[in-house]
DNA sequence: GTTAACAATGGACCATTGTCAATGGTTTTG
DNA sequence: CAAAACCATTGACAATGGTCCATTGTTAAC
């Protein structure tokens, strides 16, 4: 699939796209029909892209996420350093959503104080 | 309190509190018994400065996060708005944190899948 | 009372995460 | 085949969230 129908598919723009792609959180292939200087994307960039949205709504970086695809599908996979890394940012993300939820809590709060003033 | 003393407490760094005070995240008082240039940060800036945390780990923006201190002790409070304002929050956090979790979910099993080629 | 430590301000600088515009090549459509 | 639509690359620009530095003022310690 060209770009123009991974975008129309995606909501996200060929700028963005083509920014992950340099960025090595995506991969088009090489057509092997086709011998021009288009990108190729396979279907599952589609699914590829939902998860970097996902990635990001759970604070990981462009850095972080690119770090996470060379280790569980990059050439030499090292399993222990994989593990290691996984683990470290699974902690992470639960700590945030710890925070988060805290915050989440107190807005709640906040809201229903606020609502105990209307009348 | 003066600037030193929050840092030290809070381990964030004096440039940084600036920042946030510049844009309205947190407010220092003019001190009642000092006549220097010197910031005077009542005891709640500790709790001002961990609720911004929290707040960024749930996604906030500064900006967003000064929205949400205007409404809720600006002067001549809009509970109508402020009331729309925290509910389109919440959801917003509520949505960020279902994606956040499947993400976690998806490291999870990665992880797992990592282990059971590991033996 | 002078030095050391602390604080304020202004402005430059930085990384991150995109977005836009110009230019030129490729494909598709009529 | 000519125009419109699509795509690639390059490099500039922008917003966000800080950080650093130089200069100057203030306070505290010796």
């Amino acid at each position: 699939m060209r770009i123009g129908e991974l975008v129309k598919q995606s909501g996200i723009s060929p700028d963005t796209v083509r920014f992950y792609e340099r960025n090595g959180l995506i991969r088009s292939l090489p057509s092997a029909t086709e011998t021009n200087s288009y990108r190729n994307y396979p279907e599952e960039a589609l699914e590829r892209l939902a998860m970097i949205k996902q990635a990001q709504q759970a604070g990981f970086s462009i850095a972080e996420f690119s770090q996470l695809i060379e280790r569980i599908e990059g050439p030499s996979v090292d399993f222990f350093d994989a593990d290691q890394f996984l683990q470290q940012k699974i902690d992470e993300i639960q700590e945030r959503m710890k925070q988060a939820k805290a915050f989440l809590k107190m807005l709640k709060a906040t809201k229903a104080a606020l609502s105990a003033h209307m009348d």
